[in-house]
DNA sequence: TTGTAGGCGTTATCAC
DNA sequence: GTGATAACGCCTACAA
């Protein structure tokens, strides 16, 4: 392998020289400069990056933490914190932290050893002092799931307010009876789109009933079990709003198999968009996040910080509503 | 951040003593060692292995190449490569290819820049004379994709017996009509899979129709077009091997959608055991390939191959075949 | 515009 | 068993 020297040498000129027109700064003659592109290409060069790395101090490596990576929810915003990371030279290290503190501290230890330069933190679960103490000594930002008490800089949707759509639209379809399947409340998205949930009820004076709300795990068997618990009200609901395609369509599922129409007995919304919402029949009406954006941002913002740039403001990004066969009217 | 020169300052030794205390190699007095350890902790020293690296010429990162990771296929082997590399303290890299050969590149060039150690390629689209320039200069093993005539190690399934099995089940359970749904047969497993689904029939004298093999995509949609292709057919197959999960899961929802019913009119089997195939109604038999454990090995196989072991040993992991409703009697 | 030389933090060789 | 010290390959004052 070649190092800078043995390209000074062939071009005739010094390590500096070479270095300048490698990096492109400090002043350098054409002269210099050709004949050291010349002599690198002759000899096939390629620039050491542990030798530079060690030089500049940093690994030009950024963490993405996120619970796993099958959940297709993450399929995009990591093609978006790729995308915009390759860009500007940096390369991702997918940590899957299954959501244990024990993966996520040795995920930690990379900073600490230098081989990672900062976290775009996606995992909800994680610790909020933990996470405190490790913003005060690296560079972090918060991807989707935030904390708003931590300072730590974020890039999400407004959840309060998609919730609250998805409700208005099953009213416009005449839906009054709307039930809620939520997950757990320690996340922040949970917590919010219940209160959109609420406050488009309270908004429209409707009735809210708490034998309505639901909340379970993330799940498929869950939403089925959920399903078949409303079935068993008394006064059963004639919409739910389910907090996740995955949600929506584990009830609809269910729905199929209680033989219940969805969506002229029950009409059913969720939240994501997810591939397999449009796979479903019906298909899942949902609120879309703009996925691949959401990371793009995430991403430039954690690179901002890298630059040492301070005050780096929130960034909150538009939902859509996508209106498919679960809720016609 | 403390060095290791602070650390032998404190421990009033030299930084060679203390290297060797870190890296637990050379002769040590005790008394060196805990004196060592314990300005370590006092310092909150953790080595820089960015230097380590310049010096010991390695990154300790692997490359994990795939064509992209939502496909769930890849979710278990990807676990299994990345905790067998942690275990030897390896990072992985995960690189998709989204089967462009620019991306392709651009990961390779980790390679020469030293930024990677070496590479598992899961990517069945990759030009075998690249593949064979890489393996030349840098240490490479094949994941469930490989070429033969390549002379790089792999890890895989004996896909033509896989397949033979599946026909086998279905002649089994009383079919003699049975269709197949291929995709690209530039792919090894596409090419070994139809070869065991001819040899079983041959093997039991069933008749072979060419209208009843159809290559495609490998998608959803296809899926459905090609079902409904067969029930356009004078002569329709009772019974329809899909090459992928995915493949038999189109079916069986084009089948619901014809009101063809699934076994009875047309049983399905698929390929691969993603956890969709027991969500759908009925349930899909399927194929089961040891993910996780084709990932260790893997794994393991590459790291052999960093420590120079040359003549490492092809291997072919056993699959399973799991029986569910959408091949019952 | 160019070159010399020191240093990034390790590891490893070689004396002692 | 221990300590000096020379690399590893690069970048960047500083001087010329």
């Amino acid at each position: 392998m070649p190092t800078i020297e043995d390209v000074a040498k062939e071009a005739k000129v010094s390590v500096a020289t070479v270095s300048r027109t490698i990096n492109n700064n400090g002043s350098l003659s054409d002269k210099s400069r050709i004949s050291v592109e010349n002599a690198i290409k002759k000899l096939n060069y390629v620039p050491n990056m542990l030798a530079r790395n060690l030089r500049r101090s940093e690994s030009r490596v950024i963490l993405a933490l996120l619970p796993n990576i099958s959940n297709p929810f993450y399929a995009s915003i990591i093609q978006g914190i790729e995308d915009t990371a390759i860009k500007d030279g940096y390369n991702i290290i997918l940590c899957q932290t299954h959501s244990s503190l024990e993966r996520e501290k040795s995920y930690f230890n990379l900073l600490k050893q230098k081989l990672a330069d900062g976290i775009i933190n996606m995992d909800p679960i994680i610790d909020n002092s933990f996470l405190l103490d490790i913003s005060e000594k690296y560079p972090i930002v918060q991807c989707c799931e935030y904390s708003d008490e931590l300072n730590i800089p974020y890039v999400a949707i407004d959840n309060k307010g998609a919730a609250y759509r998805a409700i208005e639209h099953l009213i416009s379809i005449g839906r009054k009876s709307i039930a809620f399947i939520n997950t757990d409340e320690r996340f922040m998205y949970a917590r919010q789109r219940k209160e959109g949930y609420l406050q488009a009820l309270s908004d429209n004076r409707i009735e809210f009933r708490s034998e309505w709300v639901v909340n379970t795990n993330d799940d498929f068997e869950c939403a089925q079990r959920t399903f078949k618990y409303f079935l068993s009200l008394n006064k059963k609901p004639n919409a739910i709003f389910a907090v996740s395609d995955i949600l929506a369509i584990g009830v609809i599922k269910a729905a199929a198999e209680a033989s219940i129409s969805v969506p002229e007995d029950i009409a059913v919304i969720g939240f994501d968009n997810i591939p397999d919402s449009k796979m479903c029949t019906p298909a899942v009406t949902t609120i879309s996040q703009p996925m691949y954006n959401i990371g793009c941002e995430a991403c430039k913002m954690l690179i901002r910080k890298l630059m040492q740039d301070e005050n780096i403001p929130n960034k909150v990004l538009e939902v859509e509503l996508i209106i498919r066969g679960s809720t016609l009217k």
